[in-house]
DNA sequence: CCAAAAGTGTTGAAACTACACCCATGG
DNA sequence: CCATGGGTGTAGTTTCAACACTTTTGG
């Protein structure tokens, strides 16, 4: 039919979560070939005639970093300037991912991937640092409005612990009181009547997400939000 | 580079609205040729090499309905499913368009272009179903923190014209001196000193958007809301 | 003068903000 | 017993929701 030329990519932008430094972190791999050899740059390529766009965020993800767990993934936008890539035009669908730091950090030396910490970030090929300033942007409205943030904490988590995480990616401090009142009274947390250990003093207690309550509140109309 | 065969396209769904109806409408084009000959379908079509997405959104906009006036336009959504197109694989970067109806009616006949009302759609081609439900949830969103609506009516405006658009695009009813408290609270509005005319009853005040003022509140941390 | 839609204020309920003390644990 | 961070309630303020009558115009 119509014979064009265009290329497309998709990109991947992982953010990661460390409880302990309350630090929001990017995975980002350092570029083997030029153009922009050597610097660092978001995980991914080009997508295959037969995979899906998520199919191939995924795999680029894996093969370049070395990720193993899957990360919850959500498209972020699709970027179509005509020069973004001086090897010719493409056009790269971005998804941003959460994922919690634990679940790799093993294989990614070889690969040359590494966690940078948000607010320092090596200088970036292509248009990749607009890219990740687009993907916060759009990771603190979400946070405001869906339960993801769950994602970058374990499966077991403390409600400091989902405190510091909203005050860590928001930029801001929410009052201890309001905040867990707030959230207790969405009813989507389950105590699991155990504490956290190895902390030099009271132990929080821990909770998990209750994915299957939430679906059932957001059919009866409910809305999140902090 | 890497040898792939997909094709790069763009949709667009152009929302107008009438003012007297109180109806929100879609602008269709009749396809021409197979696959889906004879059905319904959003404008769109291939990506050029050497033009943005938005300008081939523009472009073939144009060309297939012969609207005139450059419509407010955002990115909505890129679809990529792998049989979305019985011609093969297709990725295609859909926008979502906002216009004054009255700025075109014209010259669509002789193009097989046509406004549906939202409820009234006919049978669609490809998945454009889907995408035009997408759009419609967020367009919902979206008119309710940013101020777009002003989009869809003319440069002047009466309030109760204003109350009827989010009564009608968000499918409930907003208590009139509420949302009128409500608007004029964010001082973006700016009073014509003009009455509307023609109507058999008091006649409404006519108003513009401030974009300017509205704009400057933004750079000082004022957020819209309705 | 009648019909139709515009315009305008107040009150009670609900949500939000600010704030301080005691408790459990490890060292 | 000391240091550290966890856990909890209340009161004042602000925002939100509900509600009805008078005004202006064209016909």
């Amino acid at each position: 039919m119509v014979d064009n030329n265009i290329k497309l990519t998709v990109d991947a932008i992982i953010f990661g979560y460390l409880i302990q430094e309350k630090e929001l972190q990017i995975l980002l791999i350092k570029r083997k070939y030029e153009p922009f050899k050597d610097m660092w740059a978001l995980p991914g390529g080009y997508v295959k005639d037969d995979e899906s766009l998520e199919d191939a965020v995924l795999r680029e993800t894996k093969e370049e970093t070395g990720l193993i767990d899957e990360p919850y993934l959500d498209q972020l936008y699709t970027y179509g300037d005509l020069n973004r890539d001086p090897r010719g035009r493409t056009v790269s669908v971005a998804y941003y991912g959460l994922i919690n730091t634990k679940k790799l950090t093993a294989s990614t030396d070889a690969l040359e991937a590494k966690w940078f910490p948000i607010n320092d970030l090596a200088n970036l090929a292509f248009d990749h640092d607009k890219i990740i300033s687009d993907a916060l942007i759009r990771l603190r409205n979400k946070i405001t409005y869906q339960p993801i943030g769950f994602e970058l904490l374990g499966d077991k988590f403390t409600i400091p612990q989902l405190h510091s995480l909203y005050q860590t990616i928001l930029g801001k401090e929410f009052d201890r009181r309001n905040f867990i009142r707030k959230f207790k009274k969405f009813n989507i947390l389950e105590d699991l009547n155990e504490k956290e250990t190895g902390v030099p003093n009271k132990p929080a207690s821990l909770f998990k997400f209750n994915k299957v309550k939430y679906q059932e509140k957001i059919e009866q109309g409910f809305y999140f939000e902090i």
